[in-house]
DNA sequence: CCTACCGATCGGTAGG
DNA sequence: CCTACCGATCGGTAGG
């Protein structure tokens, strides 16, 4: 392995991070071993420990970083002023961004969570429940408000997150539109509908 | 361990089948050992080898089912003269009865087909995108016959795909809606949207 | 269907 | 940052 820790100080805990979180993603977390994390990182997995306190300590700061996050998302969409359907737009709009610039950390923090100990299994989901619950407040005040539909708003909300979660599955397939074209779609697909008004 | 495998006969491969799928879905497939599986049959894992060929071969045998379960749903809805709105619409429908009565096997089928082993991994593939194509063929008919809006076709079926899916998230939730309510809000929220026609 | 076992691999530590 | 190593666990086989 020609490859090297980064030099440069504080970082080689960031950089050891990073390439985890990539092979958590290709590969996934139980079938990550820290011999092939050291090797991509050109160290022995035992030199690891010495930036590390665990496998499982990884796994955790990527979680909690991805749930913090989209935490603070919501504060900051939940305090302006705007109306029901522009706060969903501009959350739907930060789940894609996110999706598509912190790939491997969104994509291990939804499928490898499972795998977090106690007591940070029962932090995460109490986390991720409050973050559902906030969002499924919004759509029932939007509801009240006429702005929306009558319906489940508990449906809609996890209706609007399995769709833009599902760009992970698509988010390398050769598809020509940029971003912005991307978000524009998928939000007006989902606030609008596939079907052309009458 | 008080269980026992079924004695009738031929049906015992299908029952280690069954609790595979259940183990394989809460555990994932590499966390799943096959002492695990024997433990909850009431055998030794030894045992199960006189049923089975090795564990990769259980895996192999859900993904391709399921794959196959929802390739004949579209064979059989493709040969109907409905209209592209009302075809769509079926398979949704589909999707969720499937989610909903197979579970942990639909659920295994999307998760750990990673695992699969060559050739199987890229047959499996293989199908996935034949199945993706013709679904995207359909919805760009649509398009052109203006029953659906001017849109990214492949952008369209993704976002479906991935609302079916994320059933499996909230499949236990104590929801108060029967399936078929169920179906008729996701129907009636991917084809006509969240916002309230004025 | 079981006992006994194999070779491989794992996360992590000791000690330098 | 490395060598050397530990105890645990894995999928699977031999032989009955």
């Amino acid at each position: 392995m020609a490859k090297i820790l980064a030099q440069k100080g504080s970082d080689k805990k960031a950089t050891i991070s990073r390439k985890a979180a990539s092979l958590f993603r290709k590969h996934g977390f139980a079938q990550t071993s820290m011999r092939s994390l050291g090797e991509h990182l050109g160290v022995e997995a035992s030199s690891l420990y010495n930036h590390i306190g665990s496998k499982n300590e990884l796994l955790q700061n990527i979680c909690f970083k991805v749930a913090n996050d989209f935490m603070k998302a919501w504060e900051s969409v939940d305090q302006l002023p705007d109306s029901i359907i522009k706060k969903l737009e501009k959350l739907i709009r930060f789940h894609i961004h996110k999706m598509l610039t912190d790939y491997d950390e969104v994509y291990v923090s939804n499928h490898e969570w499972k795998q977090l100990q106690e007591p940070y299994l029962s932090n995460f989901l109490h986390q991720r429940r409050l973050y559902e619950k906030r969002l499924i407040e919004l759509v029932g005040m939007g509801i009240q408000t006429k702005e929306l539909k009558k319906m489940d708003a508990g449906v809609a909300v996890f209706t609007i997150l399995s769709a833009v979660r599902g760009l992970e599955l698509w988010h390398s397939t050769k598809n020509q539109l940029t971003t912005n074209q991307l978000a524009d779609q998928l939000v007006d697909q989902l606030l609008f509908g596939l079907v052309k008004k009458q």
